[in-house]
DNA sequence: TATGAATGAGCCTTCATTCAT
DNA sequence: TATGAATGAAGGCTCATTCAT
């Protein structure tokens, strides 16, 4: 009955113990990115604190510039990461086998749940937004991602077309748009909303009931006449 | 066919010179929010600098210290303001004097505008879920404008099922949702978007093409079957 | 008999006790240049830390920022000021009050005296040559001084030619070159040489034998044949 | 007609790539005191970077530890080297077998060459001035060269007492401070005497014609009357 | 009501140096 | 002999805030 996460600003528990002292690069560099990636979400690039991140970490504030240079440029790797996780996730589904309606309420509900999962990565787009995603644009090799999304949309459009389930005309990079829209509102002005409304959309009920609201929303966007 | 705005940091214009030299306690207070409101949106709470809101400004920093007693109150104050002034243009729709249909997609339109024309409030929003709505906590009167919306809004919805235009069993909230939903991201993630896929949704054709397509999404929604 | 001065690094006297806590701007920034001048002559631009500056300071650090803005601009004023200060004393000598040898004679002398009383001075332009001059070229209104400085040895030597007491062909600005080498060597090397040979040159009666000495090579290097 | 060189920060191309991977440790020493040398020439000794030598090396940072323990030993080491080979050069020169008046122009022309020829050199020279020669006080065997250079001075001298070329009275110790302070300084304050006066001591025009009119002046002060 | 000067705390970053292999 | 990873200490700089007038 609970809401999903309570976070609140240094309240989340570390993710993990990261204590290996094992002296690999690799490893370093990752338990840095993971320290990061919370740090820069909750607090935003120019509120987040590298002593924090330091903190977070099993090495210390100076591997983070001997690995990635700078505050901006650990930014950087943290939003590639994110960004190259979500994109992965959601391009591993297989629309093409199915029905072009289940293929995309399938869609719709996996969009959702990349979304709902990950407050972090959603925290980290609206940083961007609110900084001209100007640090985004030096993060390179996020179109190809986005062009398959979108091309295995057009397919399940067409097919949906020629089955007269779906309505002539629907462009798929709008299609595209709205589902996002919906999901990543849901997710991105919880809080704001909680406080203007009465209604806390944040519990496992209320998500369940969203979810299947933008299934909806869509379906009967699309649908034939 | 250019882009609406092409705010960049640092290349949006002082709103002006705010030089009128009044002894008024008022004036130097509105002063001071304009110029705070303007940092605040384009840098986000952490990343503002009482500085830069002093330079902006016709008074000093002193002065600033002087009203609102620090930097945190003062964006309370910005805050409090935008939000009030916000929710009293979407309440002054007379919904009730229009057919159903007609008034649901004018206030569709009536809810795009008011995203499109003030991108600073969107940022200010997004800001505020970053740091979990903890400002807008403290900022009172808030419930009662957006009560009067959901209101009319049930009210609509009702009309129109009554005509046999809309169909049953549409909860307002959900509907509020939806429109902001669809509204609020075109707005806010704009930069992320152009930066994702090729496309410019912030030419002024591009936004007029996604103002009627949102009233097409929320009228199917909604339409009887 | 002992040197002229015994500085080793630190062991520099303050060169007052700077304890007025007048708030008083300029008095500030005076304070601040004094310490700067001498850590900056003493350890170089890099090797300086502005925190000995401000220990150095009745003031803090954080007004050494207020005033200054860097470590690099601190560094320029304190270059500005030093030669400005430098060839205002060079430019006061009245040479055209005496006869030609006489005031060549005088001018050397003065030159002589300017290097040896500012080895602080002397530092910073060696400091400045190491750095390709990079600051420097950042000061203004160096040129004027100079040039008024030359066009009074240009006229000496005329005068002097005209008294057959001097050769023709001499360029004035060949000539202050000759003087200032002799000059600043004295000074700039003396460490270095001091290792390399076994006489000290910066001894009272040495100092006063090489002054007269410079006089000797360069009123010979003038005189008619 | 260009400058002699051009050389600003950084713009100094690597003098070699320095990659033969012969397991030589003199070899590496040797590679380690080369780009040593460029660094502490271009930036002094605090303004010097350990990586920055380390990258001009084909070895590696742990290296210049491995030979050399410290940075302050490696600049004594570099030091040292540059001292020695300059020394060499000027002794060189077998002044007996000429008559005084050519031994004593070859004389400063070979030390004006040496000059020149050796920017570096005279920069960490004015290095160690800056910091009072503690370095260089480390480095051994630097006064027998030096005995050797003013004995042949003074028997030069000497020759040319007795010829009657050359008056009597001149110290030799006190004819090679003349004479290196004019070169010394021709190369030294280059850069601030372009800044200061219109006219760039650099070229190669220039830099003969100041030769031969140090020449002049050393000449001309020797001479008998 | 208004202002220029001042400040302590803390932040990002860099440096010479050492460890483990 | 050689190397990539790691580090403590400190350096330059910035920030919100307050003092004296």
């Amino acid at each position: 009955m609970g809401r999903i996460d309570k976070a609140a600003p240094g309240k989340r528990a570390k993710s993990s113990i990261r204590s290996d002292r094992s002296r690999n690069a690799e490893a370093t560099r990752e338990d840095i990115l993971e320290a990061a990636t919370e740090e820069f979400a909750d607090k935003g690039l120019s509120g987040a604190r590298i002593d924090k991140i330091a903190e977070r970490t099993s090495s210390s504030k100076r591997m983070i510039y001997y690995y990635f240079g700078s505050k901006d440029a650990l930014y950087r790797a943290v939003l590639e990461r994110e960004y190259t996780r979500i994109r992965r996730a959601e391009a591993s589904i297989a629309l093409d086998q199915l029905p072009p309606k289940k293929a995309l309420a399938e869609l719709v509900r996996q969009s959702f749940a990349s979304h709902v999962e990950r407050p972090d990565f959603i925290r980290l787009v609206m940083n961007e937004n609110i900084h001209y995603a100007e640090h985004l644009k030096q993060v390179r090799g996020l179109g190809r991602l986005n062009k398959a999304l979108i091309e295995s949309l057009t397919d399940t459009l067409a097919r949906g077309v020629k089955d007269r389930v779906f309505r002539r005309g629907i462009d798929a990079l709008d299609l595209h748009i709205n589902i996002t829209a919906l999901c990543f509102y849901t997710v991105s002005n919880r809080y704001t909303f909680r406080q203007g409304f009465a209604r806390d959309m944040w519990t496992r009920a209320e998500v369940a009931k969203r979810r299947e609201q933008i299934v909806d929303v869509i379906m009967r966007w699309c649908a034939a006449d």
